[in-house]
DNA sequence: GATCATAGTATCATAATTGATACTATATAC
DNA sequence: GTATATAGTATCAATTATGATACTATGATC
């Protein structure tokens, strides 16, 4: 769609920011506060590239924030910002839905 | 992720099959019935094939029916299934926030 | 001074997505 | 009999997304 189409739909506006493959699975990761570490171990088939990549991109995009020690080894922490946390009731919405129509969905895609 | 932890996280399972680029716009946009050719207006930054593609697949998955009319020229229906109607609450939801946040996002994004 | 742990970055390769273009089918209108 | 409209399919090319692998930094520990 056009740039400008874009622009003024919330949907697609929205989309545009958690619309990566792992994206709305690491928000959903996300509602407790998590290492790199952690994530990682969690998304057992992504890769540290991948992964840094989309965790950029939703700090970028004002869902995620991210705390680093400075500490060695290094420490960084995964965490929702407001507007993150704000998101999370719908991410519950979807968990359910998931989970109730889990049969369904399984038999499938 | 292993193909274990996909099948037991309904997150994730939801995501296998709404993940693609368009299909949350599309399920959006088919909150009313629509012809082929409306879809393809709509969207405008999606060539045919890629939009047959991905309505194939919601269709597939069990989101969206697809209704053939046999006339000449062909008349394609797209709705969505009770399945696909029973997410429809969430994609308000979505939409909502993507209006209250709109400012927020078009900044970052 | 070698090793470990963590959170990366850099580089290149491969796979998936998307796009461009041309083509098909056919009842109806002209 | 030619053009038109709709909803596609087929084929190939280009672009993105994703992955594999190797590498970096450094304080603490052995």
């Amino acid at each position: 769609m056009t740039e400008e189409k874009q622009l003024q739909c919330p949907m697609n506006l929205l989309m545009g920011s958690i619309g990566g493959k792992w994206k709305i699975s690491l928000l959903w990761a996300l509602k407790e506060t998590k290492r790199f570490n952690e994530l990682q171990k969690l998304f057992d088939g992504i890769t540290q590239t991948m992964l840094t990549k989309q965790l950029r991109e939703l700090e970028r995009d004002g869902f995620v924030h991210r705390e680093v020690y400075k500490q060695v080894p290094p420490k960084v922490e995964y965490s929702l910002t407001d507007m993150g946390t704000d998101f999370l009731p719908i991410l519950y919405n979807m968990n359910d839905w998931g989970a109730k129509h889990f049969e369904e969905l399984k038999s499938k895609g």
